[in-house]
DNA sequence: GTTAGCACTCTATTGGGTTGAGTGCTAACA
DNA sequence: TGTTAGCACTCAACCCAATAGAGTGCTAAC
């Protein structure tokens, strides 16, 4: 059976009915509602037919009828491909430029939760391109030595080394030119063991406390690479009953709570790289598991210098997608914007 | 009217089997499970008493006892005071000594919620009263500074200053030991505004520059004061319905994201210092109004050198104290004897 | 002071009856 | 052939009354 405008029509008026109130919609409804002017007889009939394409369910034989997350996704996609959304004017956005990364973020998480009413998360940008612009190994006292790591994006890493043998003035200058010379203008996915190694190598084999600092250093740079997440409105879940009926409401605040759970979603987002960078997972599409009865979407965003991350919403699969795809449209221009001059 | 040795072991007996069961606790119960050889209706006579002396609640005329707030408080200090809890074999505990202590926290979160089934939480210890032991100002590039700060206890600050004007190389180590000679040793309450002016005044008046540079080293160490605050377990919540229903879930979620709310538990604990540092708060003693229904137990532990911090637990009412405390104690004494040695 | 017994209270549960929204099907209509 | 009116049917939701059961307070006897 074919899709014909009618059947779209009316496919699309039962979804944002639905949206709109969360009740099952009924054919009288549609038949009032639309400008079809078609009786609810008819309306019957082709209700019927799309349950039977899979396109909508019902809860049970004497209700209305509710998307199935085949309907969701004709919904979404031929929304998607409408029109260019007009970017949403934000309520109360404030965001300010940051030199802390992470005010920034938990300040976006919180804006987009407020302005949506679902839940919010953000990934802080992967520093794995970033160049090293700036290394320096200090003595704090005779046995600890701290280094630290600038990378572009002003993002700073450091590492206390805690070493037996005091090191002389003389071979930490000569240190510290090793390491300027070799790792400077490197990125940080570029210094890898091979290059350690090489470091080593060229330190000389006197001793084997140059190599555990070398090794140390390298440590600070690969550190902190695990994933930095915020999460805000996470209580934002409790106004969808859909989400907190029987005990769902348990493993999805366990979900926002243990942040790896996330990861698992940045990581598909940033892959799988859309025009927009804007995705929108329905139901069991999502890559975790207690979000079976959600809708996620998700944005990955930009802030200058190459730095992505990904911020993403979890909310019921009757979403309000328009307004959702929207704020994240203007997140993502108003990131840019902020970061553009650097 | 008194409390007499009968009527203790009575409160006590509804209390104990009320934890247990989570259901109001009837005359009969009472009478056939403990030592006392009384009828039901000798406890009836009591048990009348004992709510007119305000330790339990009918929830109405047909239905048994549950402890008022009274109850548990009665209940907790004179638990508090039989005899030191033995402590508690932890499940799974394997705390590692961690140089980040970022990890160590979480870790300590995830244990102590896994082992009480309640939600859990942690406050990095606070570093107003360590010691500055190392401090270091470096050029990155013209137009950026860094300030490192390491104080006691390896906890490392740093901030990136922007300035208008390149520093000579001269100036910068002029400033280096000027910084170094004046705050080296000092705790980071002490050094205040007033320090901050008199440092100013000796590296003379040339430029503004000099002052705006003092000014972000001085914002490098009051820096990352706000609360640190992790979480764990939060949807521990789930497991008891009394929590969750009406929408409490919702505020207790809240609270539990946003750690500002956590903050003032964990002021309230270290103010208030016990003797075992050790603190119980039943209904509406907590300062966190979304916790009215909940019992929160807080404790305070010490890392070597000073550093003060604070573990919460939150759970129902009809809390395992004795558990809770042991789990608590352990865990002090855990992280004592992990620190000791520094 | 303690206990047995009894009347009483109140919640929770059960089951029958009703309501109302919505459907599917059929027959008539344009 | 597509559309519509009409009707019988289904089913969740609600209300109501009846019942069971747990527990109490009170009184009288031990």
């Amino acid at each position: 059976m074919e899709l014909d405008e009618r059947k779209k029509k009316i496919l699309k008026a039962v979804i944002r009915n639905y949206l709109e109130t969360g009740e099952p919609v009924g054919s009288r409804t549609i038949s009032k509602y639309t400008d079809l002017n078609l009786s609810s007889a008819t309306i019957r009939n082709e209700m019927a037919d799309l349950e039977e394409m899979g396109y909508i369910i019902q809860p049970h034989t004497s209700a209305g009828r509710i998307p199935s997350d085949q309907g969701y996704r004709f919904y979404v996609d031929t929304m998607m491909e409408e029109k260019d959304r007009e970017v949403i004017e934000l309520k109360e956005m404030l965001l300010e430029r940051q030199d802390k990364m992470e005010t920034l973020l938990k300040q976006v998480a919180k804006v987009v939760a407020q302005n949506t009413q679902y839940a919010a998360m953000i990934s802080a940008p992967s520093t794995h391109r970033n160049k090293v612009k700036f290394l320096q190994l200090s003595r704090v006292n005779p046995s600890q030595l701290l280094a630290v790591v600038v990378v572009e994006g002003n993002v700073i890493k450091n590492n206390i080394i805690n070493v037996t043998e005091e090191i002389s003035d003389e071979t930490l200058l000569k240190l510290n030119i090793l390491l300027n010379t070799h790792l400077n203008g490197l990125s940080m996915e570029e210094i890898n063991l091979g290059i350690i190694a090489a470091l080593k190598q060229q330190a000389g084999v006197h001793g084997s406390l140059i190599g555990e600092v070398i090794d140390a250093v390298g440590d600070a740079i690969k550190a902190d690479e695990d994933l930095e997440i915020y999460t805000s409105g996470t209580n934002n879940i409790f106004r969808y009953p859909e989400l907190t009926d029987n005990g769902k409401a348990s493993e999805l605040v366990g979900a926002f709570e243990e942040k790896q759970q996330l990861g698992s979603l940045i990581q598909e987002t940033l892959e799988s790289e859309t025009g927009t960078g804007i995705q929108v997972y329905i139901g069991d599409e999502a890559p975790v598991k207690s979000m079976k009865d959600c809708s996620v979407v998700t944005a990955t965003y930009e802030l200058g210098e190459g730095m992505k991350g990904t911020i993403g919403i979890v909310g019921p699969k009757r979403m309000d997608y328009d307004k959702v795809i929207g704020t994240l449209r203007t997140i993502q221009s108003k990131l840019d914007e902020l970061y553009k001059k650097e």
